[in-house]
DNA sequence: GCCAACGTTGGC
DNA sequence: GCCAACGTTGGC
Protein backbone atom coordinates (compact mmCIF):
# COMPACT_ATOMS: atom_id res chain seq x y z
CA UNK A 1 0.00 0.00 0.00
CA UNK A 2 1.09 3.10 -1.10
CA UNK A 3 0.51 6.75 0.83
CA UNK A 4 -0.34 10.09 -0.97
CA UNK A 5 -1.73 13.65 0.27
CA UNK A 6 -4.51 15.38 -1.42
CA UNK A 7 -5.29 19.40 -1.60
CA UNK A 8 -8.73 20.65 -1.66
CA UNK A 9 -9.96 24.31 -1.08
CA UNK A 10 -11.63 23.74 2.07
CA UNK A 11 -13.85 26.81 0.66
CA UNK A 12 -14.77 24.65 -2.64
CA UNK A 13 -14.49 21.09 -0.86
CA UNK A 14 -13.59 20.44 2.65
CA UNK A 15 -13.48 17.43 4.55
CA UNK A 16 -16.48 17.35 6.00
CA UNK A 17 -18.15 16.80 1.89
CA UNK A 18 -15.84 13.82 1.72
CA UNK A 19 -17.64 12.40 5.14
CA UNK A 20 -21.16 13.28 3.71
CA UNK A 21 -20.27 11.56 0.64
CA UNK A 22 -19.93 8.13 3.07
CA UNK A 23 -18.69 5.05 1.30
CA UNK A 24 -19.68 6.15 -2.08
CA UNK A 25 -16.74 8.24 -2.10
CA UNK A 26 -16.54 10.91 -4.61
CA UNK A 27 -14.56 11.48 -7.82
CA UNK A 28 -11.46 14.06 -7.20
CA UNK A 29 -11.95 15.68 -10.08
CA UNK A 30 -10.88 18.71 -11.94
CA UNK A 31 -6.91 18.28 -11.18
CA UNK A 32 -5.30 19.38 -14.92
CA UNK A 33 -1.29 19.23 -13.67
CA UNK A 34 0.68 15.84 -15.43
CA UNK A 35 2.42 15.49 -12.50
CA UNK A 36 -0.82 14.70 -9.94
CA UNK A 37 -2.35 13.31 -12.60
CA UNK A 38 0.44 10.75 -12.76
CA UNK A 39 0.23 10.19 -9.08
CA UNK A 40 -2.70 9.39 -9.38
CA UNK A 41 -2.31 6.45 -11.96
CA UNK A 42 0.03 4.95 -9.51
CA UNK A 43 -2.42 4.40 -7.09
CA UNK A 44 -4.44 1.39 -6.52
CA UNK A 45 -7.65 0.78 -4.32
CA UNK A 46 -7.27 0.73 -0.92
CA UNK A 47 -4.14 3.27 -0.85
CA UNK A 48 -4.33 5.61 2.04
CA UNK A 49 -4.39 9.86 1.59
CA UNK A 50 -3.83 12.58 3.85
CA UNK A 51 -7.04 15.13 3.29
CA UNK A 52 -5.19 18.63 3.29
CA UNK A 53 -6.89 22.42 3.68
CA UNK A 54 -4.79 24.53 1.54
CA UNK A 55 -5.35 28.70 1.96
CA UNK A 56 -7.90 28.17 4.76
CA UNK A 57 -6.36 26.08 7.86
CA UNK A 58 -3.49 25.02 5.98
CA UNK A 59 -3.55 21.32 8.28
CA UNK A 60 -3.87 18.01 7.47
CA UNK A 61 -7.35 17.59 8.97
CA UNK A 62 -8.04 13.78 7.76
CA UNK A 63 -7.48 10.41 6.09
CA UNK A 64 -8.93 9.25 2.81
CA UNK A 65 -8.63 6.12 0.99
CA UNK A 66 -8.55 5.52 -2.80
CA UNK A 67 -12.05 3.73 -3.40
CA UNK A 68 -11.54 3.50 -7.34
CA UNK A 69 -8.79 3.80 -9.80
CA UNK A 70 -7.54 6.18 -11.94
CA UNK A 71 -10.54 6.82 -14.95
CA UNK A 72 -11.28 9.61 -16.91
CA UNK A 73 -12.51 12.69 -15.27
CA UNK A 74 -15.96 13.09 -16.00
CA UNK A 75 -16.02 16.64 -15.81
CA UNK A 76 -14.19 17.01 -19.71
CA UNK A 77 -14.08 15.95 -22.53
CA UNK A 78 -10.13 16.21 -22.63
CA UNK A 79 -8.96 12.55 -22.89
CA UNK A 80 -5.92 13.94 -21.08
CA UNK A 81 -7.15 14.08 -17.44
CA UNK A 82 -8.29 11.27 -15.73
CA UNK A 83 -8.83 10.90 -11.82
CA UNK A 84 -9.31 8.52 -8.80
CA UNK A 85 -12.20 8.10 -6.32
CA UNK A 86 -11.91 8.98 -2.63
CA UNK A 87 -13.81 8.41 0.71
CA UNK A 88 -12.94 9.50 4.08
CA UNK A 89 -11.49 7.17 6.85
CA UNK A 90 -11.40 9.06 9.83
CA UNK A 91 -10.47 12.04 10.97
CA UNK A 92 -7.40 13.80 12.73
CA UNK A 93 -7.85 14.00 16.33
CA UNK A 94 -5.75 17.41 15.81
CA UNK A 95 -4.73 19.00 12.54
CA UNK A 96 -1.39 18.74 11.56
CA UNK A 97 -0.65 22.18 10.42
CA UNK A 98 1.74 23.08 7.60
CA UNK A 99 3.29 25.26 10.16
CA UNK A 100 3.51 22.08 12.00
CA UNK A 101 5.37 19.92 9.02
CA UNK A 102 7.80 22.99 8.48
CA UNK A 103 8.87 22.62 11.88
CA UNK A 104 9.80 19.56 11.97
CA UNK A 105 13.16 18.38 10.58
CA UNK A 106 12.48 15.03 9.69
CA UNK A 107 10.14 16.47 7.73
CA UNK A 108 11.87 18.17 5.93
CA UNK A 109 12.52 16.16 2.38
CA UNK A 110 7.96 16.00 2.62
CA UNK A 111 6.34 17.02 -0.59
CA UNK A 112 4.74 19.33 1.40
CA UNK A 113 7.66 21.34 1.90
CA UNK A 114 9.70 20.76 -1.17
CA UNK A 115 6.83 20.95 -4.35
CA UNK A 116 4.42 23.26 -2.26
CA UNK A 117 2.12 23.71 -5.63
CA UNK A 118 1.24 20.24 -6.41
CA UNK A 119 -1.78 19.34 -5.69
CA UNK A 120 -1.82 15.43 -5.77
CA UNK A 121 1.65 14.18 -3.58
CA UNK A 122 3.49 11.33 -2.75
CA UNK A 123 4.22 10.34 1.23
CA UNK A 124 6.50 8.04 2.29
CA UNK A 125 5.93 5.24 5.05
CA UNK A 126 7.73 7.49 7.53
CA UNK A 127 6.08 10.26 6.76
CA UNK A 128 2.58 9.21 7.11
CA UNK A 129 3.39 7.21 10.81
CA UNK A 130 5.12 10.68 11.53
CA UNK A 131 2.43 13.18 10.91
CA UNK A 132 -0.38 11.23 11.87
CA UNK A 133 1.72 10.61 15.31
CA UNK A 134 2.00 14.34 15.28
CA UNK A 135 -1.56 14.35 14.47
CA UNK A 136 -2.81 12.05 18.02
CA UNK A 137 -4.52 10.03 15.30
CA UNK A 138 -4.44 6.17 14.17
CA UNK A 139 -1.95 5.56 11.45
CA UNK A 140 -4.01 2.03 9.95
C1' DG B 1 -5.03 41.32 -1.50
C1' DC B 2 -0.37 40.69 -2.83
C1' DC B 3 2.98 38.34 -5.04
C1' DA B 4 6.41 34.49 -5.73
C1' DA B 5 6.67 30.12 -7.74
C1' DC B 6 5.81 27.55 -11.40
C1' DG B 7 3.18 25.11 -15.01
C1' DT B 8 1.17 25.83 -19.59
C1' DT B 9 0.46 28.04 -23.98
C1' DG B 10 1.58 29.77 -28.25
C1' DG B 11 4.38 32.65 -31.45
C1' DC B 12 8.44 32.36 -33.84
C1' DG C 1 12.56 23.68 -29.55
C1' DC C 2 13.00 28.10 -27.23
C1' DC C 3 11.17 31.39 -24.42
C1' DA C 4 8.04 35.24 -23.30
C1' DA C 5 3.50 35.86 -21.81
C1' DC C 6 0.07 34.41 -19.16
C1' DG C 7 -2.77 32.01 -15.69
C1' DT C 8 -3.14 29.62 -11.39
C1' DT C 9 -1.88 28.12 -6.89
C1' DG C 10 -1.32 28.98 -2.36
C1' DG C 11 1.43 31.01 1.54
C1' DC C 12 1.67 35.15 3.86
Amino acid sequence: MRYWLFKSEPNKFPWEDLVAKGDAGEEWDGIRNYQARNNMREMKVGDRGFFYHSNIGKEVVGICEVSAESAPDSTTDDPRWDCVHLKAIRPFKTPVTLAAVKAEPRLAEMSLVTSMRLSVQPVTQEEWTLVCAMGDTDAN
